[in-house]
RNA sequence: GGCGACGUAGCCAAGUGGUAAGGCGGAGCUCUGCAAAAGCUCUAUUCCCCAGUUCGAAUCUGGGCGUCGCCUCCA
């Protein structure tokens, strides 16, 4: 296999074998469902259903699991002063990041199984823990012993003594060094709790992960991924407790998405300072978003800006322009050989780390050369090349233009045996201010101004209908004054061969 | 304080020893009455600074400056 990827646990770019040929065992930390979802595990989640896909492409079985971690003190505290119940809140907000999952393209995981479903595999690992001296049992809960894994801090890169300085135990915890980790937590009156050996209680945030990879996958996991910030403390956690139990390693490979900044600045469920993913994605193309993340590499730092949004969103438009020209070229001609090249060139950056950025650029060298590449009769095998590459990285540039028709009213004119189609959006009738018609007649001649249509937006395509018109008798000043009289309004209106667009807005 | 990452054009960003990808923006031209779209062309003698290694460095080494992250919940 000629993929590489980085490993965090050796700092390193390796080649990608799986333990068992033929098939790639992937298990990603999932979602802590206590806030909404945000841009920054829109980035994360993204990247790893490009090395899903990516994966799958190059022939492999993927068995893909994203946990659920759906218990934890943060949900309950979100639902502690409310009628709700914790179990709802993270239902919700759960249910709103899958529809934003589904909307940025992101394929459903094999399996997302939820902490709370398998409370039997969690207390069973943290007894066989706590039997070979790992862990003990105290008033308030169960820990982890860190001291008893001498290799605590090899993937993080962090030693015990060092860590030690600042750490603290904190009021009402009665672990006996300060390093050590919560895996069963007692719980207190009002809480929700499960039953265990050592009382009821709920599982502390880590075994989770351990006990619930171990039971859909088992070690050693191929690949283990998650956000930067996972390193430390999570991920060590993890594997202190299952390479406690089971031979190293817990998983052969590492990866660590890089983390997403907003405007500059970090984003954090502390801070709260970000807006939500689902909001988010009614202001900005979620295909965009996509080719932004795409545009850069996964484990950098990315900033997010209303700029740099903007500036992807014209450049996917780009793309989609080219995978339409190709599209529709005639199929005509045979020459598919210089497309290689480029498909030489995109695999080649896939196979470096996933890159992206580079793989993207390839796909922009091919349509710089669209013209080009259709005259020479390469046109189909541009096309084919552009949806193996899309599909691989999950932009479907088709999508949008779908919705986009399915949002649009037509009506066509005809005159002279000519005829236009107008073509207006669905939800123009709502964005036309209240003086649409009183600007019109204002600003336009009656004598050219025939209003037939009841609504606002009917007026409006019967004013592109009169332009038309104006400009079939060559009467351009005209024409010019609807369009701008249009431009009061804000409609913005585009002409086509036999057809007229208009839209409210830029 | 400890650990780590990063610093490439107006903005975003790839490239980690062989002479600066790509995107956005900007400029000019072609084509359309104009506009939009599309097409063509241009847009970093240079990669934070200084020193060093090398035939050769954005890429390696050392020093400095700056930004950010982790060390506490976090994708």
């Amino acid at each position: 296999m000629s993929l590489r990827l980085y490993n965090t646990r050796t700092r390193s770019v390796e080649p990608f074998e799986p333990h068992e040929p033929g098939h790639a065992r992937i298990y990603v930390c999932g979602l802590t469902p206590s806030a909404e979802a945000h841009l920054g595990h829109a980035r994360s989640f993204m990247f790893f259903d490009v090395l899903r896909r990516y994966l799958t492409h190059l022939g492999l079985r993927v068995t893909y699991v994203q946990n659920v971690t759906d218990i934890d003190d943060r949900s309950i505290a979100a639902a502690k002063g409310t009628n709700t119940p914790w179990t709802a809140i993270v239902e919700g907000y759960y249910a709103s990041f899958k529809r934003s999952m589904s909307r940025l393209g992101v394929l459903e995981p094999d399996h997302e199984p939820r902490a709370t479903a398998y409370i039997a595999e969690i207390v069973e690992t943290i007894a066989a823990l706590v039997e070979r001296g790992h862990a003990y049992a105290v008033e308030d809960g169960v820990y982890f012993a860190v001291r008893s894994f001498p290799r605590y801090g090899a993937l993080s890169g962090r030693n015990v003594e060092e860590l030690l300085i600042g750490a603290r135990i904190a009021a009402g915890e009665n672990k006996h060094d300060p390093l050590d980790f919560a895996l069963w937590k007692i719980a207190k009156p009002d809480e929700p709790s499960w039953p265990s050996p050592w009382g009821a209680g709920r599982p502390g945030w880590h075994i989770e992960c351990s006990a619930m990879s171990h039971a859909l996958l088992g070690e050693p996991l191929d690949i283990h991924g998650g956000g930067f910030d996972l390193i430390f403390p999570h991920h060590e956690n993890e594997i202190a407790q299952t390479e406690s139990l089971v031979p190293p390693p817990m998983a052969n490979v590492w990866m660590h998405g890089g983390l997403l900044q907003f405007d500059g600045k970090k984003m954090s469920k502390s801070l709260g300072n970000f807006e939500p993913l689902a909001t988010l994605l009614d202001r900005h193309d979620p295909q965009a978003i996509r080719l932004l993340f795409l545009q850069a590499g996964y484990r950098k730092p990315l900033n997010f800006t209303e700029e740099s949004i903007a500036g992807a969103t014209t450049g996917l438009r780009r793309l989609q322009a080219a995978y339409d020209a190709f599209r529709t070229a005639p199929a005509a001609g045979s020459s598919g050989g210089d497309v290689e090249s480029f498909r030489t060139r995109f695999f080649g950056a896939l196979d470096d780390d996933l890159n992206t950025s580079g793989a993207v650029s390839v796909l922009f060298d091919l349509a710089n050369d669209a013209a080009q590449a259709i005259e020479r009769g390469a046109g189909s095998a541009a096309s084919a090349f552009f949806h193996e590459a899309l599909s691989i990285l999950g932009i479907s540039p088709s999508q949008r233009k779908i919705v986009e028709v399915a949002q649009t009213t037509t009506r066509t004119f005809t005159d002279g045996g000519e005829s236009l189609t107008v073509v207006a959006p669905g939800d123009a009738e709502a964005r036309l201010p209240a003086d649409t018609l009183d600007r019109l007649r204002a600003a336009i001649p009656a004598e050219h101004l025939h209003l037939n249509g009841q609504t606002k937006a009917d007026a409006v395509s019967d004013v592109v209908k009169a332009r038309w018109l104006a400009k079939r008798r060559r009467d351009f000043a005209l024409a010019d004054a609807m369009r701008e009289a249009l431009g009061a309004i804000g409609v913005t209106v585009t002409d086509r061969k036999g057809e007229a667009s208009w839209i409210v807005g830029a």
